[in-house]
DNA sequence: AATAATCAGTCAATATTCCTGACATAATAA
DNA sequence: TTATTATGTCAGGAATATTGACTGATTATT
């Protein structure tokens, strides 16, 4: 096994390093054009996708635990919630606790569109998860938190871990 | 070992084929995150940066290589490209075996510039492999691999094994 | 030699996404 | 009462990318 033999740092080389820079750059891309090009149809972007995969997967989050979220100006969700709420597939409720607060969610219109985007970009997931094996995707889990900011983790890892 | 393990699927459960959006979604912010920050300093993007790590990683290359490795149009390139040129990072010359060529490489400014955007993604990527360790790493390119199309792999793998 | 195709560049118009700044309203906290 | 927070909106602008149309130089085809 690996683990068996000699300590070798040849995977921290400078080609190593770029090797993962291309990877992800190619791999990004590939993986973002599966609902891109569902989206287009329904003249949305990839904004409206990451408003609609986070409302889905943090039911009731507050507009401004999305801002948080997407680290993106409230001007910038402003357009595209909007949108997405005047086509139906958002709605907005006041908040109990605080009643400044606005708690998202998705609609079912919202959620099997939400679904589609998924589906689209869960077959090349589960083909490359399958084609590379169990401890492979570990790896691939691990390097990746590890890229992610030490300050972000935590949100991250309470993101997904669920 | 994992290997000895009974076989299980359970990687391929929604849940963790979302922990795989989720994970690339944030690693790629923060891993574009350090060399934008030195971007915006010279007025330029995400774009420029493309275009100097790929005509970096391949000398001489026609501009046609270029467009159809960034999946751009001409018309995107040329601002970039010619701003890049008129600032002195790359500098083009005729090709000799096809004189209507224009091969693109990286001035000494240009390299030393390139050097300056990768070495603030190579900290994040060392400290990560590091972190992850070998098999973890090998595992990281596995996966992505095989999230790019196949009609892609090969000249990402012709760009990145060398 | 004439014609067609390719490589590169440019001009114009447009779309999308995101930004900063300023201001307003409602609700909560000090 | 005053300050702060959560949300929303208006205005203006920048960056990235698109499609379409056209030109010039060079190479390939017939």
């Amino acid at each position: 096994m690996q683990t068996r033999l000699p300590p070798s740092n040849l995977y921290l080389r400078e080609e190593e390093l770029r090797r993962g820079v291309e990877l992800l750059y190619f791999a990004y891309r590939d993986f973002t054009g599966d609902p891109d090009n569902i989206l287009i149809k329904q003249q949305f972007g990839r904004a409206h996708h990451r408003v609609l995969y986070f409302v889905g997967r943090n039911p009731n989050i507050p507009v401004s635990g999305l801002l948080k979220l997407l680290r993106i100006t409230k001007q910038s969700l402003s357009r595209v919630l909007s949108q997405l709420m005047d086509e139906g597939y958002i709605v907005q409720e006041q908040g109990i606790m605080d009643r400044r607060q606005r708690l998202l969610k998705l609609t079912e219109k919202g959620i099997k569109f939400e679904a589609e985007l998924f589906s689209s970009q869960r077959e090349r997931i589960a083909r490359a998860y399958k084609n590379a094996g169990p401890e492979a995707v570990s790896g691939f889990w691990e390097v990746l938190l590890n890229i992610i900011d030490g300050e972000h983790r935590d949100s991250v890892l309470k993101q997904i871990e669920k």
